[in-house]
DNA sequence: TTGTACGCGTTATCAA
DNA sequence: TTGATAACGCGTACAA
């Protein structure tokens, strides 16, 4: 420590004025004279102030701080809402903790705890894939502390959710397929306990029934959408039946670009035997041999209403509606992996 | 608010003793009887008892808090670099405040300031690839507040580092590309005045000049390692050229697969006509046609290597040694990108 | 082994 | 428009 850390006292004591003046003329408070202010700010930055924020958050009773768990940081679209939402929490003058669940429901309960104990003031979730048990959020509730879920909500859990509409773009997903002559459609999805999986896949019968094609329980699989998994149904279990499908709707794209490649291996051409689509638009969808159709997401954007509804709330507006749901808009990406008709 | 948040004086109340012990049982403190201890934590989970970190922080005049800053989180190697950290940093009681700089200078500042104003114990920054002049950590230094730098260093900062052997990864990746054969091995990197692209760059050199291949200016291109970038120099320039080159060694996974993708639409064949090498083993390097040979960044290793230097120097050990440089294994896996020979 | 008393830096309250 | 004072919850020197 070389230099002593300035409080507001000392910079009361240098302009002769009190410390509660100080305070005042630091918050920009109406009632403190301009000229004052200005002497206050001067020497602040003359000497380095900066405001003790444990001492105001003891004071205050409130932290500035949101935390944020996630699954995993590891995909363009995690990235890219927690991109959006540090923009808008810092701006507001938040700071941002964030943790990964892994998508353990154990490391989740682990992390809302911590959350919880450094007394974050709102907090932002989206689901380990296998969380079963909400009852973790019970004292964020209980003590009326926000807590805004999105993209993997919780149905039952009373409180603001951020999501796309899951059931159309699994609809738009599987209609792109069946225009393109797709007729027998595999769809290999996560645990459909939660919500986005689910929706997806109930977006997918839908299209199949409107387009007069019956569903075919033995089309879909559920499995944790990992490399191995993903691996193990298609060698396992589908490539070994006597009618192949004919079109592959998976609900993420690394799962899909990992789909392709075995079943390249395997021997089948994409999309002439098998026409592909995936989900999120992460950068992999790009750069495999064929590119694959997938659903933007748009994760910025919802980075940025999740911030948004969330520091309105903090700052006593938009107390009434807290516990809405926002909805956003995808969009389909058609690439070389889907595409048999021109 | 339902519930009224517990003190140490309440629990002192309910039990007849002074708020002093019950702030030392609860501490553990060694001078304090074991029964009266158990009876304090006994109380406090029964009343959901909480420590104030806040009163607490602003007693000890420490945060217990640990910042990072690194330029994005979308890769396989952030990811697992901030895993590790996080794994040991909550093991010994600090928590994470992250932010991006997204490669940007200003945005690094900013968030270094903020850092600051948070009063974090300790920081852990991996630099914006543009960021020339580092006055914005001086701050900290002047402070004692130890700053740890990994990956991507700056040199001429006197602070603990923890890396990876650029220069030996530059020399295996090349080395390799000569053993398949390749004679006119290209070299795409980022900005040189980072080490990771300069140390690099410098093992490429090395491991052409140990095989007397002399070194050709032109095989060397340095940009923004974006899409775009990419794209740029292959297309306007080294496509057009009248001899192209066998090997390509570039230091990204992802810009190698950018890479991949538009030598491929060129018409070249890979790895028959030019022989690819990324760097960093990210996802994105498996599902590529053909994979991509990278080279494998032990990210939770260093992860955990830097959270320890850093703990063990904030709990007030290894003091001396603060000043030190750490430098991890990686090693070269092979794909198909790059086999010519059996 | 336990307790008293004070201070950390800020802000809310009340008074001037 | 400004000030005096107490309080936020905890940790610790000193005392017992």
């Amino acid at each position: 420590m070389q230099d002593k850390e300035i409080t507001i006292y000392d910079l009361a004591e240098r302009l002769n004025i009190s410390a509660t003046t100080v305070s005042r003329g630091l918050q920009d408070h109406p009632a403190i004279n301009k000229k004052t202010k200005k002497r206050i700010f001067d020497l602040a930055t003359e000497l380095g102030y900066r405001s003790n924020k444990f001492a105001s958050n003891l004071r205050k009773q409130k932290t500035n701080t949101i935390g944020v768990i996630v699954p995993r940081l590891n995909s363009l679209f995690m990235s890219s809402v927690l991109s959006g939402i540090e923009k808008i929490v810092n701006n507001a003058g938040y700071n941002l903790i964030i943790s990964q669940s892994f998508e353990q429901e154990a490391k989740e309960k682990t992390n809302t705890t911590t959350m919880f104990n450094s007394r974050v003031d709102g907090l932002i979730v989206s689901l380990a894939s296998d969380t079963q048990d909400f009852s973790h959020f019970d004292t964020f509730i209980k003590k009326n502390i926000p807590v805004i879920f999105f993209d993997r909500i919780a149905e039952s859990i009373q409180s603001t959710k951020v999501l796309i509409d899951n059931f159309k773009a699994g609809y738009k997903a599987t209609e792109h397929l069946i225009e393109q002559g797709c007729k027998e459609i595999l769809h290999i999805t996560g645990n459909t306990a939660r919500n986005v999986y689910m929706d997806r896949f109930e977006g997918y019968k839908k299209a199949l029934s409107d387009h007069n094609i019956p569903y075919d329980p033995t089309l879909f699989i559920s499995n944790d959408l990992t490399e191995q998994a993903v691996q193990d149904s298609l060698l396992n279990d589908v490539l070994k039946r006597d009618k192949l499908p004919d079109g592959l709707f998976i609900t993420n794209d690394s799962s899909a670009a990992f789909a392709l490649t075995i079943l390249k291996e395997a021997g089948l051409k994409v999309p002439e035997d098998i026409a592909i689509v995936g989900f999120n638009n992460d950068l992999i969808s790009k750069v495999t041999e064929p590119a694959i159709t997938t659903i933007n997401y748009p994760g910025n954007e919802m980075g940025e209403n999740i911030a948004r509804i969330l520091i309105n709330h903090l700052d006593g507006e938009g107390d009434l509606s807290f516990t809405s749901t926002v909805i956003l808009n995808t969009e389909l990406i058609v690439r070389a992996s889907s595409q048999r008709k021109k």
